[in-house]
DNA sequence: ACATGTGAACTGCTTCACAGCG
DNA sequence: CGCTGTGAAGCAGTTCACATGT
């Protein structure tokens, strides 16, 4: 028996070590596809930009998954990844904002794949509302309380323009949710008890933008 | 005289700054239209989710933007950081994938008004090919190397398939390119002289999905 | 012999606290 | 007096190195 996931989980995960648990992740996935049976720390570390020692760290804060002198079981440590990052179940996801990027996020295919349901999709644009896209129906953005209030989503992810990410973020989280995924170039503010990740292209591009500017230098 | 940026500029600047610069400069666009003249670390740092001091050490790397007793001027702190981060000049960016995020990025205004410059958007499909994009063409993939041969872009946005990522990737460095946003979930094999940001959506919806199944326990 | 799991050492980012200056 | 700029202290994340198990 070697599943033990969750029996540690003492102390505080790093959000970086989050990070590269997606990355083993998904590389596992890659590698079953390919046929590879077992895997090494190294072998995981080579391909995820980072150490042996730094992977075995980052699932020593979890269990044990490995052999000594053979390595990770694929399949096995896929399933314990899997677990610990919570993707044993379904997460219900709204979408608000139907413009480019909210509906891109829609039609993207990879979010059922991982179990992340898209329940509906909202916005305040007449000319959007009742329009089908696939299976998802644009609603009303002005119901959005009211839908929360009955099922609430695990997950929001925020598609608006700047100026009414804060006002559509207020609204959200007073009726309930507790985890917001912002692609709004602003930085939200949020009681504690919300989690929200950012996704900023201006940011990263200007983070390449610095890199650039001070290569030679 | 204060805008004394990169007179400094010894040491290597952590990635978690640069996010920050770039946080920082957002907010203090943003005051600026609310008319607001001058601006504190304490302000600064409440807005961007960090704390004065942190801000002040921030800036302290690139030199002394603040009058003590008073804070910072937002005009004269804009421009410190536009310089900073290289935002200054225009940046040539080519987008390569015609796919749905390709395309709301092509159309992303935010771009241009920040100086990175779209010169053209590349796919494989010759059905996508020819097409036009409000002022851009999308070019033919096969002719990528020819063209970059001739202008070079700074910046290539890649929005392929995950399957196709590596090789794309491989072909633009091979042809020079040296700065690469990454949409694809992969994490690209670059050398070292190549600088790689990762946009990663289910890597950030995995995170939400770690903090929601951890969050009582 | 080989690769994991982990305390200990190290590195570097963040926070503190205060001197310095407007 | 208020707020910046910055060494020093504190802390968190990473790397080392080796005992441990197969």
């Amino acid at each position: 028996m070697i599943s033990q996931a969750r029996s540690h989980s003492v102390k505080r995960i790093a959000d970086s070590t989050v990070r590269r648990l997606s990355a083993y992740l998904r590389f596992l996935e890659e590698s079953a596809v390919d046929g590879v049976e077992t895997i090494s720390s190294d072998a995981l570390a080579r391909r995820g930009g980072t150490t042996s020692a730094q992977v075995r760290k980052d699932l020593s804060f979890f269990g044990s998954f490995g052999k000594r002198g053979l390595g990770y079981s694929v399949p096995e440590l896929t399933s314990s990844l899997r677990d610990i990052l919570g993707l044993g179940r379904e997460w219900n996801v709204i979408i608000v904002g139907a413009g480019k990027i909210g509906m891109a996020l829609g039609q993207y295919e990879g979010f059922e794949q991982r179990g992340f349901h898209v329940t509906a999709v909202y916005d305040t644009d007449p000319g959007k509302i009742g329009t089908q896209w696939g299976s998802i129906l644009v609603r009303d953005m002005s119901r959005v309380e009211a839908d929360i209030a009955e099922v609430t989503p695990d997950i929001a992810v925020l598609a608006v323009p700047v100026g009414e990410a804060q006002d559509a973020a207020d609204r959200l989280i007073r009726a309930g949710v507790k985890a917001i995924l912002n692609f709004a170039p602003t930085q939200l503010q949020v009681p504690g008890d919300v989690s929200v990740r950012n996704v900023n292209m201006a940011m990263e591009l200007e983070g390449l933008s610095f890199i650039l500017s001070n290569r030679d230098r």
